[in-house]
DNA sequence: CTCCGTTTTGCAAATCATTTGCATTTATAT
DNA sequence: ATATAAATGCAAATGATTTGCAAAACGGAG
């Protein structure tokens, strides 16, 4: 993903580009699975001054443009990644927490018709199997 | 779902079957749509004396003997659902919260052998839809 | 039914993620 | 370079969930 885009995209908005803000984009961006906030602000502080509350700042802003999208995948933590990665879910490990990026897609043998009849209108689809990895299923057999 | 066949499990456990926990039992298992902890601690005040930590403590309970299953539904609150109410999934509007239950389930179609070659043992799948309800979509369109 | 050991409860305080108010700093257009 | 709106840092607030501990309730044994 090319954050030239996404930075065009703010300023046409009347966003600003700050230091923070276009690291936390790149961090994000780079990103192979999901952040939490505070995986966010951990590696942002390596590369510049910045506060807790400024990720979630941004991290509400850039959810808000639909630049990146919130994940409830494990309660208390919200996670967070890029759009445009391409539509793909997730395998999450309820041993370590590991998060595998799976390209298993139920969304297209959807029946539409079932949710018309129920006046719902969908606009997000979030599909999660939850299981365990490689590594914690050898450990449960033990 | 007879509530009658949980507590026999509960005792057989060596776990007290206590005023408090069969009416939390009771309460989950007459919901139509998953509950959070604050919807089921007011339900069960007008029955019985009840604290935040006792239902907080046997919602735990009940997810580790898998009479109850969690949902991260909605960021920052966790919902709970009775199982064995038949496998099905959910319709979460983003206007107004509204939870619908929906018949339409993916999980048949499902390719696993993409799985094991992960090395991912699959325990539960998840999926839902959000969007908006009948009544929040009119809304949308004035 | 009463007694006992164990589990569970209520209450208050602690945690943890996330949010907010406000003064100060920074980005961008002119 | 300047003006102005937007963004940041900091500290305090919030809201859900968890925890320690003493008192109360449960269920089996006698
Ligand atoms: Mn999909
Ligand atoms: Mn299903
Ligand atoms: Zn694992
Ligand atoms: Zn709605």
């Amino acid at each position: 993903m090319d954050v030239y885009i996404i930075e065009k995209q703010l300023r046409n908005k009347g966003y600003k580009l700050t230091e923070q803000r276009s690291i936390l984009i790149d961090i994000l961006n780079k990103s192979e699975t999901p952040c939490t906030a505070q995986e966010v602000y951990e590696a942002a502080r390596q590369k510049c001054n910045i506060n807790f509350s400024t990720v979630y700042r941004n991290l509400e802003l850039l959810s808000k443009l639909k630049i990146i999208t919130s994940l409830n995948i494990k309660q208390g933590v919200t996670h967070f990644e890029i759009m445009g990665a391409g539509h793909h879910h997730h395998a999450i490990c309820k041993g370590c927490g590991e998060v595998q990026v799976i390209e298993i897609c139920p969304c297209h043998s959807l029946d539409s018709r079932m949710l018309e009849q129920l006046g719902f209108t969908p606009t997000e689809l979030k599909f999660e199997i939850y299981g365990y990895c490689s590594k914690c299923n050898i450990e449960q057999n033990r």
